[in-house]
DNA sequence: ACGTGCGGGACATCCCGTTATT
DNA sequence: AATAACGGGATGTCCCGCACGT
C-alpha cells in the first residue's frame, strides 16, 4: 500500500541532522518531532521499535547516500585515482563547509554510542563500513593501485577523521591534507 | 599539599572510561559515582562546573596523556619516521584489543556532540588536537620527511577514523591497513 | 441475520481473559486487539463507546456464564444443598486449575477499580452479583435450608475471597476449605 | 541513620488508599505524589525499585496491619470463637463504613493485577495471606474450635469476598451475612 | 568532604479516541 | 468493516544541580 504523508521522510531527515549534529543520546525524539514539523501521535506508528529504529534507519540511509556519492565519484574519474581521492575529499570538504562544519558522520557518531555492546545496530554499521570500502577499492583496483584495499581502508579512516577534526578545527585543512597525502602517494606509487 | 582522598581521581577515570565507550550525553554521573565507588555527597564540591567541568577536565587528561605517548614513541624511533607511523599504530591498535574494541577517542567523542556549537569545549579539543598534530609534525620533521605537517595531520585523521572502524568491526584491521599505508608512503618518498 | 465476522467476540473473549489475569486498567486495547487476532480499524465500529462499552459486555457476558453455571449446578442437585455446594467449589477450583491459577473473578477485578466512583458500571456489577445470589438462595430455599439468603451470601463471598487466595498461594487449597466448611456446616444444620 | 523527613511514609499512606480504591496500574505516580504533598524529585531517592517496590511496601504495610488487628481482636475475645468472628467481620465493616465502601483490600488488589506471574509480589502476598491465616487458626484452636485451619481459611476468604460485595452494593450487608453464618455455625459446632 | 533530600524538568514509551479514506 | 494516520496527553523513569546538616 502507498504512504499517504511524508511523515516518516521528515523525522528520518530531521534525525539524521541532530544525529550528525549532537550525537544520538542528547537529541530527544521531542526535538526530532518538533523541529521536523512531524506529527507526535503517529510517531510509533511508524517506527514501532522506538528511538532505535529510527537510528538504524538513519543509518542505512545515510550508508546507502554515500556509497551513492562514492560511485558518482568514481564514475566519473576513470582511470584516475588521484582525481577519484581528490574529488571524494572535496566533496566532504564541502558539505563540511555548507554546514559550517557542524555536521559529523552520521555512522561515526552512532558508533561512538553503541559500539560494540549494541550487537544490531554495530552489525547495521559494519555493513555500512563494507559497502564504502568495498566501492572505494574497486575503483581503486580498476585504477591498479597496488594494495587497493588497504589504500581504501586507510583513505576512509583519514576522511572520517578528517570530519572530526574540521568541525573542531572549523575549516577544512584536515581534507585537504589528506587530499594532498594521498594524491602524492599515488603518483609516487605511479612513478615507482 | 597532599590529596585527602582520591574521589575526584576516581570520579575522573570512570567518566573517561563511559564517555570514551557510550558518549556524554549517555553517560548519567548516577553511573559514574555508581561505578567509580567514588562518594555521591560531595561531587560538586569537586566538580563544582558538574558534567561540563568533568568533560573538560577529561579531555585535558586525555589530551595529555596522549601527548605523552606519542613524544615517548618519537623518543624511541630517533631519525626512524616508518618506525614511529608503526609505533604509533601499534600503540593505538593495542589498547583497543586491550578493550575488546570499546573505547573510542574521548576527544572525537566529545566533539561529535558538542563542536563547534559549544564554544569552550571546542577550544579545548582544539588545542588538544594541535598538540598532537605539533608533536607529530616535529617528530616527522626531525627525520626530515616531506611536508611534515600534512603527512601528521593525514595520519591523525587517519588514526582517529580507525579507531571508529576497529570499534565497528571489532578487530584491529583498520590500524594495520594504515600502518602499511603509511610505512609505504615513507618508503617510497624516500627513495624519490 | 447472521454474523459477517467474529472479531466482536474475539475481542471480548480476550478481554475477558485479559481483565481477569491482569486488571482493567493495565490492559490496553492494544494488547487485546493483538492477542485476539481482532482487525485493528474497527475496534471503535463495534464498540463506539470504547473501553467502558467493552469492560461492561463483558462483565455481563461473565455474569451470565456465571449464572448458566449456577443453574446447572443445581438443576443436578435437587433437594442436596452439601452437594450443591461442593459442585459450585469444584467447578470454581476446576476453572483455576485449568488456567494455572491465573484467573481471577471479571466482576471482582473490575470491581476493584471501579466501585463505587463509577455509578454506571457498579450498577451493573450489583445486578451480576445479585443476580448470582438469588439463584444461589433460590436452590438453598428449594433445599429447605434455613437462612438461604445469608448462607448464599456467604457462600458467594467465600467463593470470591477463595479465588484471590487460590491465585496468590498457586493452589486450590481455598476452595477446599471452604467446601469442607459449608459442607460440615450444612450437615449440623440437618442433625440439629 | 534516623530518618529526616516524613516524605517515604506520606507517600506509602497515599499509595495504600489510592491502591485500594483504584487499583495499582490505575493509579499513577503522579497521583500519588500530588496528593500526599510528597517532593516528587526524590521519590526514586526514598523507592529506587520504582513503583513495583511501592506497591511492594505497601502490602507489607498493609498485612502487618492486618495482622495486627486480628491479634488485637483476639486478645478480647479469649475462649470465645463467636465473639472473635463477630468482632472481625464488624471490624471489617466499620471500616468500609467510614471509607464509603470505597476501599477494597490492598493485597486482592495487587493479586488481582499481579499473581501469578510476578513472582516477587506473588511470594509478598502469600506471605502476607499465611500470616493472617495462621493469626486466625491459632485463635480459632485457643478456642477449640474443631478444623480451625479450615475454617480460619472459609472465614478469610468469606472477608475477602465482602468486601468487594460491600463495595459494589454499597452497604455492610455482606459483612453481617458472614457474621450470621459463622457464628451459627460455631453455636451449632458447640452445641454437636 | 560527604549523606540526605529536594526541585523541576526531560526522557522514551504507550495510551485512547478520532479522523479521512476506502 | 477496516486501514493509515494523527492529536494530545499520561505513563514510569531518570536526570542534573542544589540545598542543609555534619
Amino acid at each position: 500500500m502507498a504512504r499517504k504523508t511524508d511523515a516518516r521522510e521528515k523525522a528520518l531527515r530531521t534525525a539524521e541532522r541532530l544525529f550528525r549534529t549532537q550525537g544520538l543520546a542528547a537529541t530527544g525524539l521531542a526535538q526530532i518531532i518538533t523541529e521536523s514539523g512531524a506529527p507526535k501521535g503517529s510517531f510509533y506508528f511508524h517506527f514501532p521499535g522506538g528511538k532505535d529504529q529510527l537510528a538504524s534507519e538513519v543509518a542505512e540511509r545515510f550508508a546507502s547516500h554515500g556509497l551513492a556519492a562514492i560511485r558518482s565519484a568514481a564514475a566519473v574519474t576513470t582511470r584516475d585515482a588521484k582525481g577519484f581521492v581528490e574529488l571524494l575529499c572535496n566533496a566532504f570538504a564541502a558539505e563540511m563547509n555548507a554546514s559550517k562544519f557542524a555536521l559529523g558522520c552520521a555512522l561515526q557518531n552512532i558508533a561512538a554510542e553503541k559500539a560494540p555492546y549494541d550487537h544490531a545496530m554495530t552489525a547495521t554499521l559494519e555493513t555500512a563500513f563494507q559497502s564504502w570500502t568495498a566501492a572505494i577499492t574497486e575503483h581503486l583496483a580498476d585504477c591498479e593501485v597496488n594494495d587497493a584495499r588497504g589504500m581504501a581502508t586507510a583513505l576512509l579512516a583519514a576522511l572520517e577523521g578528517a570530519r572530526t577534526l574540521a568541525r573542531v578545527q572549523g575549516n577544512d585543512a584536515a581534507f585537504r591534507a589528506i587530499a594532498g597525502h594521498f594524491a602524492a602517494s599515488l603518483r609516487e606509487s605511479a612513478e615507482a
